[in-house]
DNA sequence: CCACAGAAGAAACTCGCCGTATCTAACAGC
DNA sequence: GCTGTTAGATACGGCGAGTTTCTTCTGTGG
């Protein structure tokens, strides 16, 4: 049975979708990512992703979400600079290249989709770094190379925001340099200020 | 004689096409905003519009550049608190609303037309309020109520990064709420702890 | 094995907007 | 006035979004 089968349908077809608007992404960015383009790559047509996901926002947003969220591992360095130079570097390597494009062009959609705006909000408050910070800091604390610290919800999240505000504003990679900075200048002097409680 | 002028030329003309695209993208934001409606609503046509700018994102970054940067009086309330939350609140109202939108949408036709990349990022990081953060500090610094700080160029920018990633994430308007969580969670802790060095 | 419902895929269409090209009429400077 | 420049009107080509229509496949239930 040569597997004559030609048609694909349900999630089969609807993964090969998605990959295909991944891939579109990765080669042309969002700004010049069409429906067309990524029905073609996938080998299906128009109608075939309208039925599925009502704009390009949308399909997009999917796309993003289909790719597992990959929980980082905490790093272990032995010094809590180290461990967070290396958090932040991976933070860094997410967004990076294209995703920040992504978001950007996703938010500009959000005004003529409104309903998109709640979908993008929850996806970025959510992303999957903010407890690996207390994991470090708390490893830090055991070690005695810091004191205590109550980290606050927003100061937990402060690492993405930083490293995604850079991607947004630089359009390129980040540095090893502004990473650095970003961990010498703003998050280390942060949690020794809220260590003093 | 009544001055029967009908048509503008120069100087006059620019400015009331800038003027049009500046209420256009309050009216109705970036994502809405077109060539035809700021022409239309300058009382003028097209081709004027494309001999001076090459697309819409540079249309769109010299109307916002020609209102005035407001350069923000420094306030002085008696308390490092009281004087960073009215600052933040400034750079918030200034942000608000439709800037983020706007800068969003820039951004997303920075990728298409990449000369107006540099453009952009010159104009969030010498974004005026910088070197505003420093007085409020020295202030507190003199009132004895703060130790004095080595300010690092990353620390000083923190406030517009923050409320910048904060407009682009919301979408709405930035509530007090947020305003006090960043300034108490996040940049109070980071200026006390810059102090201990 | 067959029929039928439902979904895939192809093609064509509308619409809005971008950016350009062409023309004419007003204006400014001499 | 005469002349070069530029505003403003109009129309056009092109592209991509999102929709519609129609045909063709496919798997399920009888």
């Amino acid at each position: 049975m040569p597997e004559t089968r030609t048609r694909r349908r349900g999630v089969e077809l609807e993964k090969a979708i998605l990959d295909a608007a991944w891939a579109e992404l990765n080669d042309v960015g969002y700004a010049r990512l069409t429906i067309e383009s990524v029905a073609a790559r996938a080998g299906t047509s128009k109608p075939v992703i309208y039925r599925r996901w009502p704009n390009r926002a949308e399909l997009v947003l999917a796309a993003w979400g289909s790719r597992a969220p990959v929980r980082p591992p905490s790093p272990d360095t032995g010094s809590l600079r180290g461990d967070l130079v290396i958090l932040f570097t991976k933070i860094a390597r997410r967004v990076d290249g294209m995703m920040n494009e992504m978001i950007a062009g996703v938010m500009t959609e959000t005004f003529r989709h409104p309903e998109v705006a709640a979908l993008m909000r929850d996806r970025l408050v959510n992303a999957p770094f903010g407890k690996v910070v207390g994991t470090v800091l708390q490893r830090a604390v055991e070690r005695g190379e810091h004191p205590p610290v109550e980290l606050t919800h927003r100061a937990g999240r402060l690492p993405i925001d930083l490293i995604r505000n850079e991607a947004l504003i630089n359009g390129g990679s980040i540095t090893d340099e502004t990473i650095a900075e970003l961990v010498d200048q703003v998050y280390l002097p942060l949690l020794r200020g809220l260590a003093r409680d």
